[in-house]
DNA sequence: CAATCACATTCGTCAAAGCGTATACATTGC
DNA sequence: GCAATGTATACGCTTTGACGAATGTGATTG
């Protein structure tokens, strides 16, 4: 059964309607990613990020976990069937363009050396993590 | 060989993200319609409705044919594959929406009365009068 | 060509949203 | 407790966009 409940289309797509929110969903994917990360990768300040992350979470777009002082961010599918292929499209279609793979690609670098990156005890994304091994 | 070019993701989001304008889609949906149906389907002010095609325009979305007095709108799919794909997801979605349906019923019994509408002679959209024998 | 009709655009206003700066809050470590 | 770190929110400013009302434009009619 198609639950779609109380969900608002218009918002739903004001909140894709922005080139940061984008970026902000790309590199969240499927995974789970830690602030400092977005901050760092979309060499953005961080109240900015931290707007942006608010608007998405107010949007049921994603939903925050806390690791002692470090906030993750992840992807939250919305209850209804036709958002979730949209989203899923979306993010299909944004690993397209040259600027949102070259994000994906540094958040991989960064996570793979956080050092390099002043992100010292940041923690990375178990999933990416896991790829270190090949791509680094 | 999917077609991108200069196609602006914020911005078609964006386009999308105001209802007035997700109702005037749902309205067109394949077909072509005339400007005085969505005045009279959406009981909004002309200039109003006016706006929000342009805006669809603008956004690469819509385009405009005029055939006397009259302005006929319809949906043009968008040189991206991914994007064609959300539309039609979208479209799809919003024909759920008990409110998108009874706009389209509106539509559908202006288009087959449109004396009752106070709109004498306004051109019907073809698929529309094709239906008239059954609906009316 | 003047009046009318269908639609588009402009204008002024108002609310929403984006931004940078500064500050508040939460957690950790001393 | 206090300082440092990571993140969130508040503030003021500017831009964007939605609106109603008025006006402009293109096509038809008389």
């Amino acid at each position: 059964m198609a639950r779609k409940a109380e969900f608002n289309m218009e918002q739903f797509f004001q909140a894709l309607g922005d080139k940061t929110r984008l970026r902000l969903l790309n590199l969240m994917g499927e995974q789970e990613v830690c602030v400092c990360y977005f901050v760092e990768i979309l060499e953005a300040p961080q109240p900015k990020i931290s707007r942006h992350l608010a608007y998405l979470r107010k949007a049921g777009m994603v939903s925050a976990r806390r690791e002692g002082k470090w906030m993750h961010y992840r992807m939250v599918m919305p209850p209804h069937t036709g958002a979730t292929q949209i989203l899923r499209e979306t993010l299909a279609s944004l690993k397209e363009e040259k600027s949102m793979q070259a994000d994906l690609t540094r958040l991989t670098k960064a996570c793979c050396a956080p050092a390099k990156y002043a992100l010292g005890g940041a923690p990375v994304p178990a999933s990416v993590s896991e790829l270190c091994g090949e791509t680094c």
